[in-house]
RNA sequence: UGGGAUGUAGCUCAACGGUGAGAGCAAGUGCCUUAUACGCACGAGGUUGUUAGUUCGAGUCUAACCACCCCAACCA
């Protein structure tokens, strides 16, 4: 139980022995549970305008990591800040429940794979009912440890009532907007190329495609192969191009293919735009015919040697090494645009227009011809570039990877065989082998045929033979495999839903125009491109776990239902059950109107429920279309589906009363994800951004800037790392580290520092004020404050350096930039509250009788840890509690009877400080910074002189700059001599101390003034620096001629810098000089002596734990080398350590007292004694 | 390969186009200052990734390159 729960009747602030940062959160979320804490920072703003947060959904099926902590922290920063300033900013958490990771983690647990689920004929099959209970619960496996890292971290999201992906109000939702789309005529049935695996028999995800070993490098059978310009285009040709002569009707484009297989499959060749190409006279070279080929200029010398650029044409025979070739003409892609060649591989004819010269921007001259193969069916670039020229597609290899039975020639290529050599069974590959022997040996194409030969080997065979080869090689590249079956996976045409984006782009940026982008080149930079660059959103998966898509279509697909809702599923199965296409209605308990809980729990419109349902219309049976739809496309809908909009909660999103969200916030890895189809469903659906401002926050890595993972064993455990060091030390740390959006080299080391730096520091002041306050029986009266004004000036000092932190810290949160809020946090706590403002003024807290001085400066320091750990609670929500509780629960009760600002029992609830503008005084800051600095100056001429600073000096010289310069030093002065331990500080001018100066040029000022004349005038300055010095300080300004121009330095040109004093010991900073008379006299010494006595003393009353308000008797050996010293500062020594009776005595003995060194030389024997 | 980010002291990060590039940590030196040795003070540490350009003046602006990271792809 923290000592704060039972203060309210001691009215003490409460003391503690050391800072234990664990246990505080431990303590204070204990605390938040009790006084339901949360609930209330939400309630207490009822009525107050709604600061819209949307919480990303995360997985349950995995563990939370350390990224998670990082993450949520930004979240809760914005939140919990918002909230002080007195939002309501409701935060329903969320979970996403659908997607493969949840597949193939529940298909890991049960030892199953994809073939089993729903196949009757497998070992181990499962039905789909089954696999998806079981889908249903693995997606919560974790979410225990989910709801702990959230409270231990100090999260503070509603986990009670989460939006759940799965719930069918949810998937009610998800459809309403897809049947939005579709009204919209947005949403089409279309053909594209996907990674597919013909061995697992699906398509593959992205993410499948990007496990760790799918990409391997494989060795390929490639062909540079020849496409025949048709005959009847020669005229043509020849007329548009009229500087190529063609010696030889026999024209080729070359093109090369690491595929063979997709030759058959040809449709069009593909040229750059502003490629050059060259028209090439030779031979070919396994057949030696005569004829002229095409490819890019740049590729000339891949394909014909320089060397052979001398070969004669007459002597060249068929099969010799030496090729010779001339160029005989030049065009640009552009001009071999729409040419027409003849098929390469004539098994089947494709319907419509194909086998043209198109152009591609994709097409360039890094490797190949510089002309691409078009292959539509087998490749994304082919497919969109040939859908963009009109040209057909030829698909000719089957699901299964198979040739269709038209590739067959009887020799080379047999139909209805696997088009990669990996598809095979090793009997199967053994009985090809077979086959292949047998017919090639008898076409005698080949003597002995030794090894199998892939589709690919024997394509470029048959190319070669025919004279259409030019090339062949073997070529290394990577290539992605199907990480479950390992064979290669294919680029295969399959049908799909889609999204129409690619047409909305342009609504999709000037959308984005309106986001608040953070950092700021995510949303110009990856996500503005990304936008511009979109294609149509593939919804299809093929799966099991996930949303079905509403889409019923009858099996000649003229009709067709996009169902929009719960009820209106309802009544379409009443309609085709009236109509004899169903019996039963498996939404028959099922109300419209009723959103209770139980009404939506009387049905399930996952697979495999959703596919045993049949509509009708026009007379005609519809069937669900068996796709479920993309999982982004889930959380993308959250901002309605979470409200179950349309169907409740219509008006906070049509009224714009909780949308957009005016903030979120996750990794960058969402810009693609999340972000996007957030963006896109809600450009689409309702015009509108879906997010005002976005935090893209970057990744956790271990301190070694190496990504996190657990194979590598270099991942953080948030929950070891929460309970060594506690939340708020760990949040602050990833906070004020890096920017949210940089990487984050993630060291525990750092937390450890933060530990020390911040919280210790902050502990330890407020020790220090909760000690003297009790002794003095001080607290807080809200109603009966100093009047600012009538405090010192240390006070008023560090109330301003306050209020501007106030406005500082305001700045950075409102710009999403809490790392500088962290920093500027620090440094007040760490440089100017504990190492000056109390340092400073220790001895006001503890000298003397309660008075309005040390009652200000009480005030001064409670207001200051106040507002700090006010300023710091959104990033360390517990420690700041703890810290509040601790400053204020002695005077709850007085707070709460007169309404003042310290009446909530939580700093969460409490009402964030705004600056007080009258407060903050530049002047008096700029002062301050002027005393800092010039004593840090003495401190450092003190260190090099090796003069401690208890030995007190005699006197300070400071040159004076100006009155201005004068003034500040002077309301400074005694600030600075009681820290530095000196008993003067005078100002001189040059005449009394013949001061060395030094002139600076403003370069600002004069840049303007001389412009290229810079070089000369500095040159000038450096020689004659006391020549300029004597006439601007006699008169102003100094004319100078250079090259023709006049010049005039005024004093504004210049700084005129005092650096150093003769027979002084100076250090200088900036245009400050100090000079330190380092002379000890005798009374000095023994002042100095007498200190370090006290220093002595007072560390033995420390040892004997003496209360600090103990009187004590202090017995001192008797040593010539400190009679002076005592008997010259007894009443000194006497008040500082509280000595009532100091007796200098002879009889003092190792045994009855301590031996003290007094300094190098100087050791004698001292005993204290408390008094009553 | 494309898009984006980053590159400053050993490490983590600052620095409106303006004179000698600053903090913290680590390492170094000195100090137990009756809040704090889990602390304080003081020094040292740099060819600002490279090269060119714009400018009187570049860490900052432009271009190219190099390195590393993220995203997308890996395609003939």
């Amino acid at each position: 139980m923290p000592v704060w729960f039972n203060q309210n009747n001691m009215k003490k602030y409460p003391t503690y022995n050391h800072l234990n940062l664990s246990q505080i959160s431990k303590d204070i979320l204990k605390y938040w549970t009790e006084k339901d804490t949360f609930s209330k920072s939400i309630s207490t703003r009822e009525g107050k305008t709604p600061w819209v947060f949307y919480e990303g959904p995360p997985s349950a099926n995995g563990m939370p990591g350390i990224h998670h902590v990082m993450a949520r922290t930004i979240k809760d920063i914005f939140c919990r800040y918002k909230t002080l300033q007195g939002f309501q900013v409701k935060r329903k958490a969320g979970w996403d429940t659908h997607g493969l990771p949840i597949e193939l983690g529940v298909e890991k647990t049960l030892g199953i794979t994809k073939e089993d689920i729903g196949n009757p004929n497998s070992k181990k099959f499962i039905s789909v009912e089954d696999y998806n209970k079981a889908c249903r619960k693995e997606v919560m496996k974790y979410t225990d440890k989910w709801e702990d890292v959230t409270a231990k971290m100090g999260y503070w999201v509603d986990m009670s009532d989460p939006y759940i992906t799965y719930d069918n109000k949810y998937i009610e939702s998800v459809w309403w907007l897809l049947q939005n789309l579709s009204k919209k005529d947005l949403l089409y049935k279309g053909y594209t190329i996907q990674p597919y695996s013909p061995a697992a028999g699906t398509g593959l995800s992205s993410a499948e495609l990007n496990q760790p070993g799918c990409y391997r490098d494989v060795k390929d059978r490639t062909a540079t192969v020849q496409f025949k310009v048709s005959g009847e285009q020669l005229a043509d040709l020849k007329a548009k191009l009229p500087t190529v002569h063609l010696h030889t009707d026999d024209l080729y484009f070359l093109a090369w293919t690491t595929t063979p297989w997709t030759l058959p499959s040809n449709t069009a060749l593909a040229v750059g735009k502003d490629i050059e190409y060259v028209f090439v006279e030779s031979f070919n070279p396994f057949t030696g015919s005569p004829q002229t080929v095409i490819l890019a200029k740049d590729l000339l010398n891949k394909y014909f040697s320089e060397k052979h650029t001398d070969a004669k044409f007459e002597d060249y025979k068929a099969g010799d090494k030496i090729i010779p070739f001339k160029i005989t003409g030049h065009a640009k892609g552009s001009e071999l645009e729409s040419i027409r060649y003849e098929q390469l591989l004539p098994f089947v004819k494709p319907q419509g227009d194909a086998f043209r010269v198109i152009t591609g921007d994709f097409v360039t001259t890094t490797d190949g011809t510089g002309i691409v193969h078009i292959a539509p069916s087998f490749g994304a670039d082919d497919f969109r570039v040939a859908k963009q020229n009109g040209i057909d597609s030829l698909t000719l290899v089957d699901k299964r990877g198979r040739f269709a039975p038209e590739v067959k020639d009887g020799t080379f290529l047999y139909g209805e065989e696997y088009v990669k050599e990996a598809y095979h069974t090793d009997t199967e590959k053994q009985a090809e082998f077979e086959k292949q022997k047998q017919l090639l040996e008898a076409a005698g194409k080949i003597k002995e045929l030794k090894a199998y030969l892939s589709v690919d080997e024997r394509i470029v065979l048959k190319l070669q033979e025919e004279g259409k080869l030019f090339k062949k090689e073997t070529y290394e590249h990577s290539y992605p495999h199907c990480w479950r079956t390992d064979k290669p996976v294919l680029y295969y045409p399959m049908d799909s839903w889609f999204v129409k984006v690619a047409d909305n782009r342009r609504k999709l940026a000037e959308l984005n125009m309106q986001i608040n982008w953070k950092p700021e080149a995510t949303g110009t930079g990856r996500f503005g491109n990304w936008l511009d660059n979109a294609l149509d959103w593939n919804l299809s998966r093929s799966r099991f776990w996930g949303i079905p898509i509403p889409i019923w279509t009858s099996e000649d697909r003229s009709e067709q239902t996009v169902i929009g809702s719960a009820e209106e599923l309802k009544k379409e199965i009443d309609n085709a059950i009236a109509k004899g296409m169903m019996t039963e209605n498996p939404l028959g308990k099922f109300v419209p109107g009723d959103f209770s809980k139980e009404n939506y729990e009387t049905f399930d419109l996952h697979k495999p429920y959703a596919d045993s349902i049949y509509l009708e219309k026009n007379g005609k049976k519809l069937f669900r279309e068996p796709d479920l739809i993309d999982v982004w496309f889930d959380s993308g809908s959250m901002p309605y589906a979470q409200l179950h909009y349309p169907f409740e909660n219509k008006e906070l999103i049509d009224q714009k009363k909780y949308y957009p969200a005016d903030f979120i916030a996750e990794g960058v890895d969402q810009t693609r994800g999340w972000f996007y189809t957030l963006h896109v469903i809600g450009a689409l659906c309702f015009d509108s951004i879906a997010y005002k401002n976005v935090v893209s926050n970057g990744l956790v890595l271990d301190k070694n800037g190496n990504k996190m993972s657990k194979r590598l064993g270099n991942a953080v455990d948030p929950f070891e790392t929460i309970d060594k060091y506690g939340a708020d030390a760990t949040r602050w740390y990833m906070i004020a580290n890096a920017a949210p959006w940089d990487n984050l080299k993630f060291d525990v080391e750092g937390i450890a520092e933060v530990q020390r730096k911040l919280f210790g520091t902050l502990y330890n002041t407020y020790g220090f004020y909760a000690m003297y306050a009790n002794v003095d029986g001080f607290l807080v009266d809200e109603m009966n404050l100093v009047p600012v004004e009538e405090r010192p000036e240390l006070d008023r000092w560090i109330l301003s350096k306050l209020n501007s932190l106030v406005k500082d810290v305001t700045e950075q949160y409102e710009n999403f930039e809490p790392h500088k809020a962290a920093r500027d946090i620090e440094e007040f706590v760490d440089e100017h509250l504990s190492n000056w403002y109390v340092r400073l003024n220790r001895r006001r807290f503890w000298k003397g009788e309660m008075s309005a001085d040390k009652k200000a400066a009480y005030e001064t320091l409670h207001e200051c840890l106040m507002i700090v750990v006010q300023l710091m609670s959104p990033i360390a929500p517990f420690f700041s509690d703890w810290m509040y509780q601790n400053l204020t629960s002695p005077i709850r009760e007085e707070a709460i009877k007169n309404n003042t600002p310290l009446r909530f029992e939580s700093i969460h609830l409490t009402e964030l400080t705004k600056t007080r503008e009258h407060m903050i005084d530049p002047a008096l800051e700029q002062r301050m910074e002027l005393a800092q600095k010039i004593s840090s100056m003495i401190l450092s001429v003190r260190k090099k002189e090796k003069l401690n600073v208890r030995q007190p000096l005699q006197k300070i010289r400071i040159p004076i700059l100006d009155s201005e310069f004068r003034q500040h030093v002077e309301a400074v002065k005694d600030v600075i001599l009681a820290e530095v331990n000196v008993k003067e500080l005078e100002f001189v001018t040059e005449e009394e101390a013949h001061i060395v100066k030094n002139l600076k040029l403003n370069f600002k000022t004069l840049g303007k003034k001389c412009g290229k004349h810079m070089k000369t005038v500095q040159a000038y300055a450096n020689d004659h620096g006391p020549l300029i010095i004597s006439e601007i300080e006699k008169n102003g300004q100094f004319r100078m001629n250079v090259e023709g121009d006049e010049i005039l330095l005024e004093t504004e040109d210049v700084e005129i810098i005092p650096v150093d004093i003769p027979g002084w010991k100076v250090a200088n900073s900036g245009q400050i000089t100090v000079a330190l008379d380092v002379t000890i006299s005798n009374s000095l010494k023994d002042e100095g002596l007498a200190r370090e006595l006290v220093n002595r003393i007072q560390n033995m009353r420390k040892d004997s734990g003496l209360n600090v308000t103990d009187k004590i008797l202090v017995k001192i050996q008797q040593n010539d080398a400190l009679d002076t010293a005592i008997k010259n500062n007894l009443s000194y020594i006497c008040a500082e350590t509280l000595t009532d009776d100091l007796q200098v005595v002879q009889n003092l003995t190792s045994t009855t007292a301590s031996s003290v060194e007094v300094d190098d030389l100087v050791s004698t024997l001292i005993s204290i004694e408390k008094l009553n």
